[in-house]
Parts: structure tokens; C-alpha cells; sequence
DNA sequence: ATGACAATCAGAGATTGA
């Protein structure tokens, strides 16, 4: 079973790129962030007439998420759980009915520039929330996997300039320490559970040439579950999908597991 | 140190992103 997450910026701006993508790679799950929609607006049919059904979290202007699959979807739920109050749509989570059932959870997680400030405070608590949200996924022994745009850049070798982000919030010693928590509860980073090595990335800004430069940074992960580890079988990066026309700032990740 | 580029909403330019 093939799994891809994918922070397409904006989904009637890739409303070309998105169908392309999506007969090429032909993921039996696409996990989407940054839809930029409500879901009265999302553009569900072209994906319906693909075979996947649709599954949205959405918001007007901003953030969004969705989970588009082939099999079906059980037991959706919206939001990250342990604050009430928190207005953007950053998450969803959905089980995948397939040979074996997997918790899928897709996540937006908050960029938090500029630093310090409150939208620092704001990204460190959704971590914490998000590891709270692991731990009790974990303690259900159910397969999961977390996959997404984490906005955060786990090691220097996942930048090709690290000395550009070492005062950003996607590579402060906070972030990196949150994101290792989250790992030391037991999950699998799949890209790095196969490849290692510099000059591996999944974002590329649109600003000054970057792509052209290759310069990047990994900020696209999948976190897997002990039980969900066990079923990969390999994880790549559509790196080629940055030099397309129209292309999103991040191109898509994928796993393949024996599912 | 800043802005570069793109998207959104709105219908210009501010806001957000990373």
C-alpha cells in the first residue's frame, strides 16, 4: 500500500498539478496539508472521479488538511485533541481499511517564525499535544503513522545551508528536541530508516532561485508506529515534482508498506 | 538586515508562509 503526504499551498492553485500527480504516483493514500479551502469549496469530485474518497478538515484562506484514499476510511475525527480553543485546522485523523487497518493521522504542524514570540510558544505547545496524542495511539497497540509537514528540520545534513536556519524555528534546539521526543516514544522516521546522508529535501522556497540551487531542506516526514514499522517496505522523495510547471514549494513523500 | 516569490482575499495591498 502506497502512502504519500503532500503540502500541496493551496489546493485550487494545483487544481492542474494535483490530477497529474496524482495518476503518475497513483497513491492508494494521499494525505494533504496547507488545502487553503473550506470544505464546501474543496474540489472533491475531481479526486471522487479518481476512485478516492474524501476526507477534509478545512479552513478559509489558511491551513486545511485532507485524507484522500482509495480504500475506505473509518472513524474520521478533525482536530489535534488538548486545547479547545485552537481555531486552525491543522489535523485529521482517519483509519484505512486495508489487509491491515492503519490509523493514519495527518498533520499541518504550526511554522512558528518569527521566534521567540507567540507563534513559537504556539508551535511548541502543538508538539507537545501532538506527542500526547502519540503516547495514547500507542498504548491501543493499533498500527499508526503520523505523516505530514512537520516544519521542522530534524538535522543540519537535512538542509542544504544549516547555518541559514539555526535562529528559525524549524531548526532551534526546541523544535529539534520535541521532534527527537516524539521519535524516543518508539517511532520510525521511514525516510531515515532507509536512506542516509546529506542533500535529501522536500522544500524548496520559491524566492531566489532555490530549487535552480538545490537549495532545500527535509521538513516532510512519516513518524511509524513499532507495529507500522515492521509492514515498510521502502520511502522516497518526488523530488522531481518541484521542477514541474505549477509546482507547490514542497513536493510529495511516500512509503510503501505491506498492507 | 532585508527582500526575493507565491497564494489568499478582495478587488489594493496586507498577511502568511519557511
Amino acid at each position: 500500500m502506497k502512502i504519500a503526504t503532500f503540502n500541496i499551498n493551496g489546493v485550487k492553485a494545483r487544481i492542474d498539478t494535483l490530477p497529474r500527480w496524482l495518476d503518475t504516483a497513483q497513491p492508494d493514500v494521499a494525505v494533504l496539508q496547507e488545502i487553503k479551502s473550506v470544505d464546501e469549496n474543496f474540489p472533491r469530485e475531481m479526486f471522487e472521479d479518481r476512485g478516492y474518497q474524501v476526507e477534509t478538515h478545512g479552513q478559509k484562506s489558511f491551513n486545511g488538511v485532507a485524507i484522500l484514499s482509495k480504500l475506505p476510511l473509518e472513524d474520521v475525527t478533525r482536530g489535534l485533541p488538548g486545547d479547545e480553543n485552537d481555531e486552525q485546522a491543522r489535523y485529521i485523523e482517519a483509519t484505512v481499511m486495508g489487509e491491515t487497518a492503519i490509523r493514519v493521522c495527518g498533520l499541518y504542524l504550526p511554522n512558528g517564525n518569527p521566534t521567540p514570540g507567540p507563534k513559537y510558544d504556539y508551535k511548541l505547545a502543538w508538539m507537545e499535544r501532538l506527542i500526547s496524542r502519540a503516547q495514547d495511539l500507542l498504548t491501543s497497540e493499533e498500527p499508526f503513522l503520523m505523516t505530514g509537514d512537520y516544519n521542522v528540520i530534524p538535522q543540519d545534513e537535512d538542509a542544504a545551508r544549516p547555518e541559514a536556519w539555526t535562529q528559525d524555528a524549524l531548526a532551534l534546539p526546541q523544535s529539534r528536541a520535541a521532534f527527537r521526543r516524539l521519535l524516543n516514544l518508539g517511532l520510525t522516521e521511514a525516510f531515515r530508516a532507509r536512506t542516509n546522508g546529506p542533500g535529501h529535501y522536500s522544500f524548496w522556497d520559491y524566492q531566489a532561485g532555490a530549487w535552480d540551487r538545490n537549495d532545500g531542506i527535509r521538513i516532510d516526514h512519516f513518524l511509524l508506529s513499532p507495529q507500522c514499522a515492521d509492514l515498510l517496505l521502502d520511502c522516497q522523495i518526488d523530488q522531481q515534482e518541484r521542477g514541474l510547471t505549477k509546482p507547490s514549494d514542497h513536493v510529495p513523500v511516500w512509503i510503501d508498506l505491506a498492507a
